[in-house]
DNA sequence: ACCGTGACTGGCA
DNA sequence: ATGCCAGCCACGG
């Protein structure tokens, strides 16, 4: 490929898988990891989630938790409580920071069933 | 160029 | 079942 032009980013790649998540699902980060590359790790996502608040549009990273289906980055949204209040707005339930019935709501992405 | 940090995960005690 | 340790890769200072 001509050096010219710069590939996305890994980064851009997540922002587009977390952006491709319906209302009402959620994924986690190790799935994302997966889909972006061996070399996107599940600690990279979260890293890049911090990055996505400059990112545009906004990417729905309260739709991405860690393998429990816990909200683990609540804390990254400004308010403990919004990424849970988030959720429970597209009809998830939250109880103790942690999806009910996560395995259902998990969403696994087109590619894979 | 080196070290520390990070919204994770899996394995072992 | 619970807790701790190590591995993973990238970015900032």
């Amino acid at each position: 490929m001509a050096s010219s032009s710069k590939e996305l980013t890994w980064i851009e790649k997540i922002y587009a898988l977390v952006r491709k998540i319906p209302k009402g699902r959620v994924t986690t980060y190790g799935t994302i990891a997966e889909k972006v590359g061996t070399r996107t790790t599940s600690r990279m996502v979260g890293w890049a989630m911090n990055a996505s608040h400059t990112a545009t549009p906004r990417v729905p990273a309260h739709r991405v938790v860690n393998r429990n289906g816990v909200l683990t980055g609540k804390h990254h949204f400004g308010s403990p409580t919004l990424m849970q209040e988030l959720l429970e707005a597209e009809g998830l339930t939250i109880e103790n920071d942690k999806i009910l019935n996560f395995n259902e709501y998990k969403y696994l992405f087109d590619d894979e069933k």
